[in-house]
RNA sequence: GGCGGCGUACCCAAGUGGUUAAGGGAGAGGUCUGCAAAACCUCGAUGCGGCGGUUCGAAUCCGCCCGCCGCCUCCA
């Protein structure tokens, strides 16, 4: 049993085996930080963060790191419309990212290197470029020759020729070769910069990942992630700079997620069609967002829909009533072995190219079997299956907090914007208590009928009448 | 124009050569319940866009066709 991968790369799944045994080295394309982030984002984080957090589940130490690109021409746009510095720009989006990755649940990386703090290592590895031939200088700007470069096109599997021939990119005249590409921009004026060897100016886009990469990871290192649409031209320009100036391959598996699309088409600015994390967030909890998203696997597209995180809200409930129907059995002391098979069969279903959708049914199929035992009075063997039904729910991140907690909060969020209080609630409840222990069925069910009249649903266990909301 | 992907039940979505095509949601029937809710049980695609082909055997491989999408330009 071993960890297979699909690599971009050779385009095929592949036995994952990291450079040092039991340690993998990670680096995943971050944002680019002008704007709030949506729910591609969302896709491309909580991607990475399961993949993570199945390498630590195999027991591997991961060293992971996932840059901020705070430099940009979109944000110096922006910091221009609202008369502020592309700095101030920046931060604010960082800050609202930083949010948006707690809110999501998402492991930190080890390093969140930002492209302003890494100029001096980029401009090493242009240095570099240029002694070798790749880099050429026009007036101030510095590009990179790609033809001198014999592996061009290798991780899109393009070659150059095509490229030339459909390329629709503005045709820059001094640019020796169509698909050469900027390693440092002479600054325009108001714009910020950097002293270089080439006059003030500032980096290309492609040039921040292969510097902070090979600095934080290495080089070669394991993994290097990111969206689908990074393959090319981002991530092909970062294999031929770093392979170019240090001669040795750069990363040696490429993991590319999926997009997101909404009604079959495309979510872009353009179309009006995004959904903010936040938006999503203000009114669902983060493990719905996150089952949603991993009932897909990670490379196909997904169309997301209000329909679709409903769905995946019963989902999360169900898992949390059951955590919450097993946490009411005894707890022993000290650690419990998981079992019941469970974990195997997860480990199985994620070593093949991390195969969430099989392993969410797979952690569905045991919770109808542990409800069923629960139901029945069967306790053999639950406290190893809850043990190991918990270590896979919290393996993809789906049970971060106590079911009280879970519940908790979407009571108390509803009852704030009901404007109703809990007490009044538990006043309702205990009348009809009164009245059901009198056998007052009528006046029982007309209080239960009113407060579903306000979204609260009643369920009469053996332990006591307890509500949920809707 | 070049490259790549997708089309599986009412909806979402696994499965990529071999017993009865996962799982979830919705729906129907049932158990439990004063009645409900939750949970559980049962049912649900003789068929995987269409047509051919390869094979003892295909949703799965090949060809063609239809429909949809992405990349080739900033983009998760």
């Amino acid at each position: 049993m071993s960890l297979k991968i699909y690599n971009t790369l050779s385009g095929a799944k592949e036995d994952f085996v990291p450079l040092k045994k039991g340690e993998v080295r990670m680096y995943v394309c971050g944002v680019t930080v002008y704007d709030r982030c949506h729910v591609g984002h969302a896709r491309a984080l909580l991607t990475f963060d399961v993949i993570y957090r199945h390498l630590i589940f195999l027991g591997y130490r991961v060293l992971f790191v996932r840059n901020f690109t705070d430099l940009d021409d979109k944000i110096i746009q922006r910091a221009r419309e609202e008369g502020t510095s592309a700095e101030a720009i920046a931060d604010r989006y960082i800050q609202e990212f930083n949010q948006d990755c707690a809110a999501l649940g998402l492991v930190t990386p080890d390093h969140e290197p930002k492209a302003t703090d890494h100029i001096r290592e980029m401009i090493d590895v242009i240095c570099r470029l240029e002694e070798k031939g790749l880099a050429y200088r026009v007036n101030g700007d510095v590009f990179f020759s790609v033809d001198r470069f014999a592996g061009y096109g290798k991780l899109s599997r393009r070659k150059l020729e095509e490229l030339q021939a459909g390329a629709r990119v503005e045709i820059d005249e001094r640019k020796r070769h169509l698909m050469d590409f900027a390693l440092w921009k002479q600054s325009k004026p108001g714009e910020p910069s950097w002293e270089s060897p080439w006059g003030k100016g500032r980096p290309g886009w492609h040039i921040e990942c292969s510097a902070m990469s090979t600095k934080y990871l290495g080089q070669p290192f394991d993994i290097h992630g990111g969206g689908r649409d990074l393959v090319f031209p981002h991530h092909e320009n970062e294999i031929a700079q770093s392979e170019g100036a240090f001669g040795v391959m750069f990363a040696r598996c490429w993991i590319h997620n999926g997009f997101v699309n909404i009604n079959q088409e495309k979510m872009s600015k353009s179309l009006g069609n995004v959904y903010t994390i936040n938006e999503v967030l203000n009114r669902y909890d983060a493990a719905v967002l996150r089952h949603y998203i991993l009932t897909s696997h990670y490379r196909s597209p997904l169309d997301f829909s209000d329909q679709g995180l409903a769905e995946a809200e019963k989902c999360v409930e169900r898992i949390y009533e059951t955590v919450d129907r097993l946490d009411r059995l005894p707890q022993p002391n000290g650690r419990v072995k998981p079992g019941g098979g469970l974990l195997e069969e997860y480990c199985r279903e994620m070593d093949d190219d991390f195969n969430t959708p099989r392993a969410i049914a797979l952690m569905f199929e045991e919770i109808r079997a542990l409800n069923r035992m629960l139901d029945e009075g069967k306790t053999e063997g639950l406290i190893s299956r809850r043990a190991a039904l918990k270590t896979v729910a919290e393996s993809l991140g789906l049970l971060q907090e106590e079911p009280n907690k879970f519940f908790g909060k979407r009571k108390a969020e509803w009852l704030r914007r009901q404007g109703l209080s809990s007490e009044s609630i538990e006043q309702l409840i205990c009348r009809r208590d009164r009245a059901r222990s009198e056998k007052q069925w009528q006046e029982a069910d007309r209080i239960r009928a009113e407060l579903k009249e306000k979204g609260i649903i009643l369920e009469d266990t053996p332990g006591g009448t307890v509500w949920k909301v809707k």
